[in-house]
DNA sequence: CTGAAAGCGCTTACAG
DNA sequence: CTGAAAGCGCTTACAG
């Protein structure tokens, strides 16, 4: 008796490929190969459901779209920190490169913590993002092997490694540190010091670095170091600049890892009045905004972020869409930009 | 002949709703909604459910989720710019609140174009992302209709309104222009600049605040005014100080409508020698990292960026849930810090 | 080059 | 409180 069809309706109201297909005369394979390029279609088919498409304001669903071929159009990109400006330029340069050709990047911080990162890689990768973009080579086994098993293409940003079958885009920071140490050297400085925040793997790099300029000019000592586990920030560069000078008067530079504590290490020579760089030198690195506005203007490294994101971005697409250049690895130049503090 | 079943099998290995369903011997919709908590289910399968979901390792699959129910677990946010810290800050907080409540937070940056707002809503919006944070009210027409037509609970952030059925988390900009103004007034300025940039309606509300504390002393010239549309950034604050000060000799303050270009301008006041705050007093606005670091310290307005992300994603949280909140625009305060570059 | 069928892994809408 | 059926809107896998 109950002769009512039980039909479970819920029609969201969306236009649908359906709707093209109907339109257009066509199987709804057809429009759906007809819009994504993916194979051979006759052109006057293509042409008439582009048409259809437009005439209807079809815009495919991409939750039905990942269901049914297991990907979405999302890349995961993991960066440690937004309030290090160098972040936020290379967030720029990949959003450039991805966004146009069809991938929306998908921003996850870590905080340096490689707790967040395993979260973060927990949440996002049932996703199923096409690429995946991750900071350096420092993480968990766990999380490692949640990338592997994962099965998304993986490039990894700013440090470069020789290991098979990874896929990087960096620079070497050992080299960039030394480098800048170097200039300091090259200016007849002989009491260099280091002073550090953060203490995560590419800082270190330029610990590194720095003790082998110091080394091979006999010049080494442990004591000219000052390492701090706290965040990069201006505040804490003058921080350290105090109690560097306190605790080693006899230092004629410094060289801090990062230009937000260089300027803090600046502006705190300002506020004591320690003549820089006739006193003591001052070196940064990374080249952040405002470096160049300092009192004297700041000496320090320009990293090439942007192109980092470029073309680890690129490297992705390539991965993505199952044409890999041949390069795996691609190790890019730095850039010693010497103004007034040295 | 062709005996053969022409089944099109294409599991992806991963474990489902309906492996669990089998492990827990119930049915999958009682999975689901033990799952979810979405309706009273016996507590007795509840545990039984959920200790065969985590024996199996069971993940849900959010493009399943999102197809079945027409709304992912993601949230569109929308800022202006990364290089402002100001919505870094923003950010952060709302990850803090949206992410441990299932929620993921979906970055977008507008760069302060409406025409790649735009983008981004018909880009994103096809997600169907379970809520919307937006940045002030400033936006196209088109961009309006997107949002209103998707269905999708949005909040404003930063800027607010009494219009009716607007949900909003801010403060007042103008308020706290005229009361930054009004301090260098009570300081005794006379002749006090106003520099701004990028010019976004945030920055002309401050700029209208300044000029009603200008008017009501009698003391507003809008010869004191220098606006430029540039973006916001140190060097730019360089240029405008040494701008303002060579076209208008006799000021004796300047009100930067933000922070970076108030570094900036002081460190030109540095680099010039002008004596802050004897010759002119200097202040910006935001309370930006850094500004305590200044020489001299920098006078600014502290904006609750923070406590406006954390109150715009609790809002949210509730339009989602469909437990709104009693109030649909939240007004907060801001605080005069007053340093010694005034 | 084109298509009919099945399936991706969930949730909605009804029923009981 | 629980479930069988249908459906969300695509793409894969076969065939021809």
């Amino acid at each position: 008796m109950t002769a009512s069809p039980r039909r479970a309706r819920r029609s969201s109201g969306r236009i649908t490929l359906a709707d093209v297909a109907q339109a257009a005369g066509v199987s709804p394979i057809t429009v759906s190969r007809a819009l994504r390029e993916e194979r051979s279609v006759d052109p006057v088919l293509v042409q008439r459901v582009r048409e259809a498409a437009d005439a209807l304001g079809y815009v495919p669903d991409p939750a039905a779209r990942a269901l049914a071929s297991q990907r979405s159009t999302q890349v995961l990109v993991l960066v440690p920190m937004l309030s290090n400006t160098l972040f936020v330029d290379l967030l720029e340069s990949v959003h450039r490169v991805l966004f146009p050709a069809g991938f929306q990047p998908l921003i996850g911080v870590t905080h340096y913590d490689s707790a967040e990162e395993e979260l973060l890689l927990r949440t996002y990768l049932p996703h199923r993002p096409a690429g995946l973009l991750v900071t350096g080579f420092d993480r968990s086994e766990t999380a490692r092997q949640l990338i592997a098993r994962s099965g998304v293409p993986c490039v990894h940003l700013m440090e470069t490694s020789e290991a098979p079958g990874v896929h990087c885009v960096g620079f070497s920071q050992v080299d960039a540190g030394a480098a800048i140490t170097g200039h300091l050297l090259a200016r007849g400085r002989r009491r260099i010091a280091f002073c550090a925040a953060q203490l995560d793997p590419r800082t270190l790099q330029r610990a590194e670095g720095y003790r082998r300029a110091l080394r091979e000019a006999g010049l080494y000592d442990p004591q000219l170091e000052l390492l701090s586990p706290e965040s990069s920030s201006i505040s804490l560069g003058a921080r350290l600049f105090e109690e560097m000078l306190q605790r080693m008067p006899g230092i004629d530079a410094i060289f801090f890892c990062n230009d937000d504590i260089a300027q803090g290490g600046l502006l705190a020579a300002n506020r004591l009045q320690v003549p820089v760089p006739q006193r003591i030198a001052v070196a940064g690195f990374n080249d952040l905004a405002g470096s160049d506005q300092m009192v004297p203007p700041l000496t320090t490294v320009r990293t090439p972020r942007g192109e980092v994101g470029q073309a680890g971005a690129s490297m992705l697409l390539g991965l993505m869409r199952g044409t890999p250049a041949p390069a795996s690895c691609i190790q890019l130049g730095y850039e010693l930009v010497v103004r007034g503090s040295t």
